[in-house]
DNA sequence: TAGTTGAGCGTACAGCTGTACGCTAATTTA
DNA sequence: TAAATTAGCGTACAGCTGTACGCTCAACTA
């Protein structure tokens, strides 16, 4: 890559990153500014235009890496529960680390469900849904369960976590781990409740 | 009530209605500009100051009817599942119902759970979390259920009755019937597996 | 090597924002 | 009835916003 095209690429994440590090509790990425980015990534606001179209578009792009951090967190999230032990605890063990060191990529998955642009609300929508049917294939494959209830389930045990996430985003730890422990025994509910509606299918 | 505290009052229904009115999905309530919402109301910007302090305390103020408007909706719920029925089929049926008439209610409920101040953000989770508790303690005594596995149940339950809901919110008539049912399936994957879990309790 | 490309900058402008201040006129109080 | 209160208004201003336009000069291409 030539010496143009390599400073080109730093400028962008420099902008991606800026806008990233500007997310917080109390500040959505819907309430960023074109110009708060361009300073916070020390460039000239006219500049950003040669990066993205508007600040649509710099917000899809973090929606695309929020979607590869959730595949990153599905590959790990198999390999642990491979190594044996219980698959609800590893996977919010899992979830909760992820979400330690990238708090600001799941906070555009989890809270910028609204108050943007469609296109925008529909890319975080298909993040999502992508990361559920994953799931879901998985529970199919791994507990021989029926297609629309694997579905259900999923989405139920997705929106049960990311919700919990959302929550432990601006909690201190000791907090959190209460959180936790309340979300493993939700999550031993949908799996207890699952098993029992396909069982009750099969002995029809 | 005299004249004047009557037309007073009727101009601060104007200015809360006016904010309700501009919710919509691509609007959230933290986009709305105090001169926006003056508009709206046929109010000069300066004259919302007799009335609110700021946009917070005006947001502050909706949260609090989201409060009432969640309250209604339990009563409601209760007196039809006193009157037989499958209880999660008509609680579901209930919100739906209620989702539907006040739509921008749930909008500030469902979507403002960041990007606003922290008071604002307190008010949003402490209405939440009195519903929850409100149905724990029915759950509690109805099905006889340990103190902590009902707070469990109940907000699993509300978590995924609210998505739900705020997933609604944008979908026409034929999706959230679609999505209604499907929710039906995840709560009632909730209670049996709430179920089990007492029962293991019990055994042992 | 000569010519082209394009990332980044500075200037400029219209349009929006929150809010300070002082006025009016209707209601309330004494 | 006279005085005090106050909801609502208009004007004004500084500060922010997105973005149009044209320049520079380092990197690339032929």
């Amino acid at each position: 890559m030539g010496i143009r095209a390599q400073q080109k690429e730093k400028t962008r994440r420099a902008l991606v990153d800026a806008a990233f590090n500007q997310l917080s509790a109390e500040r959505s990425f819907s309430s960023l500014s074109l110009r708060e980015v361009a300073r916070e990534a020390n460039i000239a606001p006219t500049s950003f235009y040669r990066h993205f179209k508007d600040m649509n578009e710099l917000g899809l792009t973090m929606v695309d890496e929020g979607g590869l951090t959730l595949r990153q967190m599905m590959r790990k999230g198999r390999q642990r529960a491979e190594a044996g032990g219980s698959v609800i605890r590893i996977s919010v063990e899992t979830f909760m680390e992820v979400l330690e060191s990238n708090p600001n990529v799941f906070r555009i998955l989890l809270h910028e469900r609204s108050g943007t642009s469609a296109p925008f609300r529909g890319a975080v929508a298909r993040e999502i849904e992508h990361f559920i049917s994953e799931l879901a294939h998985y529970t199919e494959a791994t507990a021989n369960r029926a297609p629309d209830l694997a579905h259900a389930q999923a989405e139920a045990l997705v929106t049960l976590v990311f919700n919990a996430g959302a929550a432990a985003l601006d909690m201190k730890r000791i907090d959190r781990k209460a959180l936790a422990d309340r979300l493993v025994i939700q999550l031993h509910m949908i799996a207890k409740g699952a098993d029992a509606l396909q069982n009750k299918r099969e002995q029809k």
